[in-house]
RNA sequence: GCGCCUGUAGCUCAGUGGAUUAGAGCAUCAGACUACGAAUCUGAGGGUCGUAGGUUCAAAUCCUGCCAGGCGCGCCA
């Protein structure tokens, strides 16, 4: 039993009965929001419903609190204990047993617990990354991936059916100067002299791949310069991305989808939605070129679609790809971005509703930059010179959980700063092996346990976890649903991050009192205490594994110092 | 100039669909292992919630102005 459902449906009730008693100008029941007290002595849960009732009733919070308690602590099966409080708040006090419930949720849902059905089954696909294959992915890439993978395991747990998506510029600017960086690094490797343009790619890797192409075809400089530059941005573009796919999977990232812009182009989806938009009537010719009445859905100015010089605008594929992703069937969209596309939300939300969908459907995710921190000092990027951090170095140097966990340690709205050294320190201060930690540990129980004969029990008498502590546990754990479903519903896969630090803690400290406090002992002579001590045990153990698991992260049966992540 | 994001303890940050005494980690200081892993725990100090107003019985939270930092304002991608 849900207590949380219990508890709102007798709230209903009993309030129902007060407002038809009195004379009241509410139609309507207002929503009773329940909050846990920041403060132990005003109990597990209370509500300021006598607060808001106070003026429709035309009484005094306090009188409204006084009607509503007696029908409340009549139900001595769910509350112990219920006061009122303050200028009127009322404070209720749970039945143990009650709170300790959950733990039957969680053994009987195990790996489900946690999820919910907020999403109804709707698909939604998250697109994430979508990096151009022009260089190795960098860290502002690698918290986009991490977010985006999160957040798709997050909304797959709320009961959406979700689809991760890699979208791939193959077409256009971009890759034409990917294969004439390798074009002229190639012909430098024949001796030839060249001129290098600073808008080329700088890495060492073009010269890498321009050795390739010249083993695979020693002929092709002397093909003509276009077919040259054609073929090296498309080796270039192939390998390159194949190597960002790498990189991500040694990440944990997998996509389910990769879509290549070509594809677009081949099917003339680019000719048929401007063909859509003509026709109502969300297009114009101006200046010789063809433009999308943006401004009508709130945009600053209207865009162009199609140059001057016939060419198309980025923005005129974006659109075609989107109206394919509606096309495919998704109920809902999410885009995540970098910051420096802020610019671009709006017309791509006036895109979406131009061509008929919901504005509700489309959300644009932006993901602030990563700044990464070596000693206390900044480490300044800069693409030019391609000094930039890859995300392959820092994942190689902190570990992938490290890696993983430190970009989701801050929400997405704010700047992260990256502290290599701590994410690379094998210690207490590290919070994702200190999480990863209070995992093994209990596992490190159960391996005891075992050696006793002893296994987690599939049920257990809960009146035998009466410790304070044992209790808030209980009361923790089956605060996970709503975190999950809030990190859901508000994109916010962080939560999952601080819960489980939070969860780890928790544990922790109530490992800790059996060092002066023999009632904290796990494993003791009293079998039926043995069982239940077991049991909360394996329900703890449970929800880190799903935390940790949604996160992306390994729960590990033990911890070997220098042994992570391998 | 305009738009978006951010400003909370020395540091890094939670909390922001209002509500009883604003939280955590790190750092600092003081303590705790002959028994389930000390990669641990307990305690202490530390905050005009950027700032000035406003709404409210009640504001870190809602509204407005201002200050500071980041990002963006292309017929680039």
């Amino acid at each position: 039993m849900n207590w949380n459902q219990a508890l709102s449906d007798h709230f209903k009730q009993t309030l129902q009965k007060l407002i038809s008693q009195e004379k009241c100008e509410l139609s309507t029941l207002p929503d009773v929001q329940f909050s846990k007290p920041a403060q132990k002595i005003h109990g597990d849960v209370a509500t300021n419903i006598a607060l808001v009732l106070a003026k429709p009733l035309k009484m005094k919070p306090r009188e409204v609190a006084d009607r509503i308690v007696p029908a409340l602590a009549a139900k001595a099966d769910l509350f112990a204990k219920v006061e009122i409080a303050g200028p009127g708040f009322i404070n209720m006090w749970i039945q143990p047993h009650v709170l300790l419930s959950v733990l039957e949720d969680i053994s009987r849902e195990n790996e489900k617990y946690g999820h919910s059905t907020l999403g109804q089954g709707k698909k939604v696909q998250v697109e994430f990354v979508s990096a151009n294959p022009t260089g190795p992915l960098h860290i502002g890439h690698g918290r986009g991936a991490i977010y985006g993978d999160v957040l798709g395991n997050v909304l797959a747990a709320a009961g959406y059916d979700v689809s991760k998506e890699y979208y791939v510029n193959d077409v256009g600017v971009q890759m034409t100067t990917l294969g004439r960086s390798v074009y002229l690094r190639l012909q430098e490797l024949q001796g030839q002299k060249i001129e290098f343009p600073e808008t080329c790619y700088q890495g060492a890797y073009i010269r890498d791949i321009a050795r390739e192409v010249l083993a695979l075809d020693p002929k092709i400089a002397s093909s003509s310069e276009a077919d040259a530059i054609a073929f090296c941005g498309k080796y270039a573009g192939d390998k390159i991305l194949k190597e960002i796919q790498d990189d991500l999977a040694a990440t944990g990232v997998i996509h389910d989808v990769t879509f290549f812009e070509h594809e677009l182009h081949e099917h003339d989806a680019v000719k048929k939605v401007f063909q859509k938009l003509e026709k109502s009537g969300h297009t114009y010719e101006q200046d010789g070129a063809l433009w999308f009445r943006s401004t009508v859905f709130g945009d600053d100015k209207d865009r162009v679609l199609r140059k001057n010089d016939g060419s198309l605008t980025y923005f005129a594929a974006d659109i075609a790809y989107h109206e394919h992703k509606y096309a495919r069937g998704f109920d809902r969209i999410i885009d995540i971005w970098g910051a420096d596309h802020g610019g671009y939300v709006a017309r791509i939300k006036a895109v979406v509703q131009a061509l008929g969908y919901e504005a509700d459907s489309f959300d644009a995710v932006l993901i602030q930059l990563v700044n990464l921190i070596r000693d206390g000092e900044l480490i300044s990027m800069s693409t030019r010179s391609a000094q930039y951090e890859t995300l392959a170095d820092v994942r190689n140097e902190v570990g992938k959980d490290a890696c993983r966990y430190f970009f989701l340690m801050r929400s997405h709205h704010a700047q992260l700063d990256f502290d290599l050294n701590l994410a690379k320190s094998e210690s207490t201060e590290n919070p994702v092996y200190y999480i990863q930690y209070a995992y093994a540990r209990i596992q490190s129980v159960f391996r005891k346990a075992l050696e006793k004969g002893l296994k987690p029990p599939k049920t257990c008498d809960l009146t035998l976890l009466n410790l304070p502590e044992e209790i808030d546990l209980a009361v923790f754990l089956s605060e996970y649903r709503q975190v999950v479903h809030d990190a859901a519903a508000g994109l916010e896969p962080h939560r999952i991050a601080f819960y489980a630090l939070e969860l780890a803690l928790a544990f922790q400290g109530y490992y800790s009192q059996a060092k002066h406090d023999d009632r904290y002992r796990f494993l003791t002579d009293d079998a039926k205490a043995t069982e239940a001590k077991l049991y909360l045990l394996k329900n703890i153990a449970i929800v880190l594994h799903n935390a940790l698991t949604l996160m992306g992260l390994s729960a590990p049966e033990e911890m070997i110092k220098g042994k992570e992540d391998t």
